[in-house]
DNA sequence: ATATTCAACCTTCAAGTACG
DNA sequence: CGTACTTGAAGGTTGAATAT
């Protein structure tokens, strides 16, 4: 993962809204902070002397970014909740005797989180221990991935409980689309890898060939079983709605069309159904590109404008402890299948 | 209730330094 | 050599605590 921290905005995001790595990069760290309000809290001072910085460069860092890093938690209190603080402050005591002094007195204070701690050390350039830290972090991101991954990232996308039911629709949709080619189109080798490769540069600007570059696939791996629930959702509408364009076609022409004739038939469609569904795919571009870029390392160029932070519920969806790995997907709808095999 | 005081915060101008 | 980053220093603002 080469991440560039102090100029990616997203990648500073992605660090900080991957809460399950949070406990790791605490212990790692080593900076004990006083628990406020459920938050471990730290001090400018304590940053200073952290990242051996003079307060000045925290100052200008805090002004420049407010916005990222009040969103990462840090805050001046003020008030009735400064009282509380400083409080919980002097319970903890692990500072020394100046900043005791002088702190006990301040009318407002600006306080750090732990995220808003790593925040500064990703912002900040010179300083050599910032440098460190962010080694560090990106070390132990990985690490925790790994973990929790099991190490393969290639099906993280089925670590999710909408997959299932997203990839069992898929089938049925697909099997209707490769039916409606099979049936609506003379005979040629390419009429399906064609038109696949259609439906996903329509969707997601790639072909197969290119995304198993992209992912790193090797050929007998399914493209289809490494796609995210949302992206699977539209393939499935595309691939349903575009059968019934062919038998449509097929019934007004009175004969099979010319795989040519077919092509033109999926670009009227795929303009038009662009349009229709142009928030979901939207949608589903965002999350593909800016999942795979975090989690699987791959950097999909044609979607480099719909980059974007991955959510801390994402972390959560495919990391956590409820994300499922298929196998136990698979028990859990067991009955399912019964009932699907039985028809 | 009003004035004073204090530390932190904020802004600005300026100069030093590291780097390609 | 220009650019980006850091540090220096001074002066002004703010909000809360304290004194009057």
């Amino acid at each position: 993962m080469q991440l560039d921290l102090i100029n990616s905005k997203i990648g500073r995001k992605n660090i900080i809204n991957n809460n399950l790595a949070m406990p790791d990069l605490y212990k790692a760290v080593g900076m004990v902070g006083v628990l406020f309000e459920n938050k471990y809290r730290f001090l400018k001072s304590q940053l200073e002397r952290y990242y051996e910085v003079d307060g000045r460069t925290i100052e200008r860092i805090l002004v420049n970014n407010s916005d990222e890093l009040s969103n990462s938690g840090y805050e001046v209190m003020t008030g009735e909740r400064l009282k509380l603080f400083k409080k919980s402050l002097l319970d903890s005591s692990n500072l020394n005797d100046l900043e005791h002094s002088s702190i006990i007195k301040a009318p407002s204070l600006g306080v750090f989180t732990f995220k808003s701690f790593l925040n500064i050390g990703m912002l900040l350039v010179d300083s050599e221990r910032a440098r460190q830290t962010r080694s560090l972090i990106l070390d132990i991101v990985i690490d925790v991935l790994n973990k929790r991954s099991g190490g393969k990232t290639k099906f993280i996308n089925q670590r999710e409980e909408k997959y299932l039911p997203a990839a069992l629709d898929e089938f049925i949709y697909r099997k209707k689309f490769i039916d409606a080619i099979d049936l609506y189109i003379v005979d040629n080798n390419f009429k399906y890898s064609q038109l696949t490769d259609k439906v996903y540069k329509s969707i997601f600007k790639e072909n197969s060939n290119e995304y198993r570059k992209i992912l790193r696939l090797s050929s007998n791996d399914s493209v289809r079983s490494t796609l995210y629930s949302e992206v699977l959702r539209i393939v499935s509408d595309f691939e349903n709605a575009f059968a019934k364009k062919l038998k449509l076609a097929f019934e007004n022409k009175g004969e099979k069309l010319s795989l040519t004739e077919a092509h033109e038939l999926f670009n009227e469609f795929s303009e038009k159904a662009l349009l229709l569904m142009e928030a979901s795919v939207k949608d589903a571009r965002n999350k593909m590109a800016s999942r795979d870029l975090a989690f699987r390392d791959a950097l999909h160029e044609k979607l480099a404008n719909y980059l974007k932070d991955v959510p801390a519920e994402d972390f959560e969806k495919f990391l956590g402890e409820q994300s499922l790995n298929l196998e136990r997907q698979l028990e859990l709808n067991k009955d399912v299948f019964k009932r699907l095999k039985d028809r």
